[in-house]
DNA sequence: ACGGTGACGACAG
DNA sequence: TCTGTCGCCACCG
């Protein structure tokens, strides 16, 4: 074909969006391990900025990705600055000042696929 | 076509 | 522990 962007036929941004689909009810990851299980480990800014436009899709948990410490960093980007929390806490999420408390528990690594 | 942008992360002090 | 700084790079106007 003549069009190849990256290696794939497919954008980055799909790529992302492709992945955070796939994170189990419940569960969160975070911007560094999609980025790392995409093979560009240094892009996490990448990820995040896709996250910004995934307002433009459907079906995609965007609450369901947090920075590396748990903490909700995205969340002014929901409707309403409370909505990314309260999602999450339906989840099962604990969360005390937009950071989750039982972030190792609930933490899902890309890379395990399951 | 090109450079500013950014929901990040690592590191230094 | 906490804060500031720097590198990172796909996207879009």
């Amino acid at each position: 074909m003549t069009k190849q962007m990256n290696s794939r036929n497919e954008s980055f941004f799909n790529k992302v969006y492709t992945i955070v689909k796939k994170i189990p009810h419940g569960k969160v990851t975070t911007y560094g391990l999609i980025a790392r299980h995409l093979g560009t480990s240094k892009s996490a800014r990448i990820v995040g900025y896709a996250m910004n436009s995934s307002h433009k899709f459907s079906n995609i948990p965007a609450h369901r990705v947090v920075n590396r410490n748990g903490l909700l960093t995205g969340r002014h980007h929901f409707f309403g600055s409370s909505l990314m929390q309260e999602l999450l806490e339906n989840e099962g999420a604990i969360i005390i000042d937009n950071k989750i408390k039982n972030f190792k528990d609930i933490l899902w690594d890309p890379s395990t696929r399951k």
